[in-house]
DNA sequence: TCCAGATCTTGACTCAGTCCAGAATCTGAC
DNA sequence: GTCAGATTCTGGACTGAGTCAAGATCTGGA
C-alpha cells in the first residue's frame, strides 16, 4: 500500500496485504483499496462512486465497513480537517501532515519534520499521556489565491471609479 | 471577554462588547456569551441547555445564529475536534492549541510557544499562502489513564491465570 | 462440497447542522 | 414616546454524513 513499507511479501497485491492482515478478501474491500490508492484524501462518497463505476453495485454500509476495517488494521489512514467529511489516504506509517485550502477544501500532503508521533511536545501536558499532534495547516491554494487576488483587484478597481 | 483583551471600555460588559464590534444587543446573544463564558468548550447543544436553563425559550436556530455572529466577529472562538461536534470558547487571540482525550473526549487549553499564527512552517508550501498551523495533541487524561492502566493489569492478570 | 462465521444489502435511523416563512424585537430617526 | 424598517427569533422541515440492524450472500477452512 505505502510506498515505503517493503516490509510484506507482496507489497503490491492488495489482496495479499488484507491476508497478512488477517482481514477476509471480498470483491468489495479490494474496490475499496482501489479508489483509496488512485485518489488520495477522498470521501466516502468519492469512494462509493470510484467503486461503482468499477465493479457495479457495492452498497454505502459495505464501503463504510471496509473503510472502517482498513482503517483499523492501519493500511490506510482517515483524517478529517474541519468542515469536511472524513477522507482516506493509503500513505500510512510517515505521520505527514495535510495543508488544506480554506477556498476549495484541497488537501495536500506535507512531510512531517520529525516523522514520529508525537512529532510536538506540549508545553504542559497536564498530566495526558500525548500520543498524538495532529497538524493541519491552514491557508488558500495557488488557484485560489489567483482568483482573490485578481477579484480584489477589479473590485478595488470598481470603488475607485 | 478574553481575559488578554483590556482595549475596550468595558471589557467585561457582553452588551458593549456586542455594540463596539456592530452587533445587535438581544437576550438571546448575552445568555449565549454567558453560556459559552461559563463553559469552555461547549458544545452548541450545551449551550441550548444552559441558555434554556437561564432565560427560558430560546430555539436551536438563535443559538447556531448567535454563534455564528459571534464567532465572525472574533468575540469567541470555534474548534472541532475530530469525532467531536462544533466547540466553542471565549479564550481567544492568543492561537493556544487543545489537547483532546481520546478516551472521555475532555478537552484543555494549550499554550502555544509562538503565540501568533501560523506557528509552525510547513516543509514546503507548495504555493499555497498559509495562514494557520492548527495543532491538536491527542493522548488520554489521567482519568482515563489511571483507568486503562487499571483493567489493563486486571485484564492481564485474568489472563495469567 | 459443506457450512459456520463474516460480510453485504437495503432501508431505517441519528446527529449536528442548515434552510425558511412568518412573527417578534431592536434600533434610530423623528 | 412612537414607529418604520431592519434584524433576529421561532418552529419545524430538511440535509449530509454517518450508524444500526435483519436477512441474504459470500469466503475460506475442514
Amino acid at each position: 500500500m505505502s510506498a515505503h513499507d517493503t516490509s510484506h511479501q507482496h507489497p503490491h497485491d492488495p489482496a495479499a496485504l488484507l491476508r497478512d492482515h488477517g482481514v477476509q478478501v471480498t470483491a468489495q474491500r479490494l474496490a475499496v483499496m482501489r479508489a483509496v490508492s488512485a485518489q488520495p484524501h477522498v470521501s466516502a462518497d468519492g469512494v462509493v462512486e470510484m467503486a461503482r463505476a468499477e465493479i457495479g453495485a457495492i452498497s454505502r454500509q459495505a464501503v463504510y465497513d471496509s473503510l472502517g476495517v482498513l482503517v483499523d488494521k492501519g493500511l490506510i489512514r482517515r483524517i478529517q480537517p474541519v468542515g469536511s467529511p472524513a477522507r482516506f489516504e493509503d500513505r500510512v506509517g510517515d505521520n505527514h501532515h495535510h495543508l488544506v485550502c480554506r477556498g476549495c477544501g484541497s488537501v495536500v500532503d506535507i512531510d512531517c519534520a520529525v516523522g514520529a508521533m508525537p512529532c510536538l511536545t506540549a508545553a504542559d501536558d497536564l498530566g495526558y499521556e500525548i500520543d498524538e499532534a495532529e497538524v493541519v495547516y491552514w491557508g488558500r491554494c495557488p488557484e485560489c489565491r489567483a482568483l482573490t487576488t485578481t477579484t480584489t483587484t477589479e473590485s478595488t478597481l470598481e470603488r475607485s471609479h
